[in-house]
RNA sequence: CGGGGUGUAGCAUAGUGGUAGUGUACGCGGUUUGGGACCGUGUGGUCCGGGUUCGAUUCCCGGCUCCCCGACCA
């Protein structure tokens, strides 16, 4: 991509109103733009931040089975009044529309109950079980206060898989399964050290669910952790919670702020009771389905790595998530035959797969340095008259600020996929 | 939803009951070119509604917005 058709712009301060510094470096960077409180637009650089994790989550959540939908966000009453959760008295963060024809509808904030529906055509024998449905797409949640940049939004990337089982080993199978494809994602997002499976809360299902809590400052929730032990716990649990059950004592855990980046809980058959959803046994009984639900929040992990691995000059991205894989830079462009030279090296690493994002602006050195800093590729490489006479290119790791000078072949060996 | 703030140009800010200033960004001309250069010049602004007043961006009332704290957060 070259930088001149890109038709977002850096700015070197973020607006007063953001102070979160997710949204801030992101903003300045051009990654976002904020509409509303709560509602942002992923410009072309965030996208591609968004889709590289939702890329990571689907590989992820492939290898363990499952199976990609995508449902609509319009829901009908009908299901919800099923489950009891279309009262505002139960469910207080709905946004609800009218139906032209007559009639209400419900803007999604979570899909249980219309996939148990969907499941209701598909699943009829033990044969059919289990199976495991995903989709990352928007929900709507009328939050009280939407806060925190893109951490906490009204309308929000989520994927969510939901497990439809015959028996509890199938579930429990299933959810370890899914525990480690989530502590696999969050490596592989770059956030995997100082993430936590944390007991956390299992609500009317079960005595536990777990959270996937990051440890951070500019966390909104506190969780105990023993990080010897790798155990975390929910602060709103700590009393409850067995602690010797869990192998730690009060002593070990240490209190810290989090962010909450996945959960996964056990629904039992709460779902399948209220919407019907039974399969036959080797007896021919109706049985209740055995469901469970696990989100990850593309968005909010999208801020979280920013929280994280940024630094005062701007964003670090990991590289399984930055945009591009490089950041060319190319000076002395005034010059049309080191300009030439430049944009031959840019289409040289084009032609061997190398995702680059290549600085073709007129712009003076500084900004581009600047500029390239905040927007956070991991690599850099700088082109200039310089280069070209010694046949060398400074190529700059963003995360450690190490420095390399390589002759092209070393350029292209170092970076090629393919 | 309770409490506290906020609102001046794309962004960041100053100031004032009497023609609204600066930085940055942007346009144009010129000098520059390895860490956000410089000179000249130009475009562009007081959240909305009402009130007080000869006159309101400023004071008053109401609304809205956004932020923060709390509550809430399958």
């Amino acid at each position: 991509m070259r930088q001149s058709h890109l038709f977002t712009k850096t700015r070197k301060e973020a607006p007063a109103d953001e102070v979160a510094k997710n949204a801030q470096l992101l903003l300045r960077a051009g990654y976002i733009y904020k509409n509303m409180a709560g509602a942002y637009t992923f410009l072309p650089l965030g996208l591609q931040v968004i889709e590289k994790i939702n890329t990571v989550i689907r590989e992820e959540m492939d290898a363990i089975g499952g199976q990609e939908v995508h449902m609509p966000s319009l829901q009908e009453d009908r299901l919800w009044k099923l489950s009891d959760r279309w009262d505002e008295e139960k469910v207080d963060v709905w946004f609800k529309t009218e139906l032209s024809a007559g009639g209400t509808l419900g803007l999604a904030w979570t899909h249980e109950e219309v996939i148990t529906d969907i499941m209701r055509q598909y699943v009829s024998s033990y044969k059919d079980l289990p199976l495991f449905a995903y989709q990352i797409q928007t929900k709507f949640r009328n939050e009280m206060r939407a806060k925190s940049g893109i951490m906490r939004t009204r309308e929000f990337w989520m994927k969510d898989l939901y497990s439809f089982c015959a028996t509890e080993a199938q579930h429990n199978e299933f959810y370890e399964a899914c525990a480690e494809a989530y502590m696999r994602i969050f490596e592989r997002l770059g956030i995997g050290a100082q993430t936590y499976k944390t007991f956390a809360s299992g609500g009317a299902f079960c005595k536990f669910s777990h959270e996937f809590q990051t440890l951070a400052e500019a966390g909104e929730d506190v969780v105990y952790v023993s990080e010897e032990k790798g155990i975390a716990v929910n602060e709103e649990v700590l009393e409850e919670a067995d602690l010797s059950e869990l192998g730690v004592t009060r002593e070990e855990l240490t209190e810290r702020k989090s962010i909450e980046v996945g959960n996964i809980f056990s629904l039992g058959t709460k779902f399948s009771e209220a919407i019907g959803l039974t399969y036959k046994d080797d007896s021919g009984n109706h049985i209740p389905v055995i469901m469970g639900s696990y989100g990850i929040g593309p968005a909010r992990a999208m801020g979280t790595i920013v929280d994280l691995l940024s630094d005062e000059k701007g964003i670090v991205w990991p590289e399984s998530v930055a945009p591009y894989h490089v950041h060319l830079v190319g000076l002395n462009g005034d010059d049309q035959e080191i300009r030439d030279y430049t944009d031959g090296i840019y289409e040289a690493l084009r032609k061997r797969g190398v995702d680059t994002l290549y600085d073709d602006r007129d712009a003076r050195p500084g900004e581009k340095f600047a500029d390239s800093d905040l927007l956070g590729m991991p690599y850099r490489v700088v082109v200039s008259k310089k280069t070209k006479e010694e046949g060398k290119f400074e190529v700059v790791t963003r995360a450690t600020g190490e420095t390399r000078y390589l002759s092209e072949e070393e350029l292209y060996a170092d970076f090629a996929t393919d």
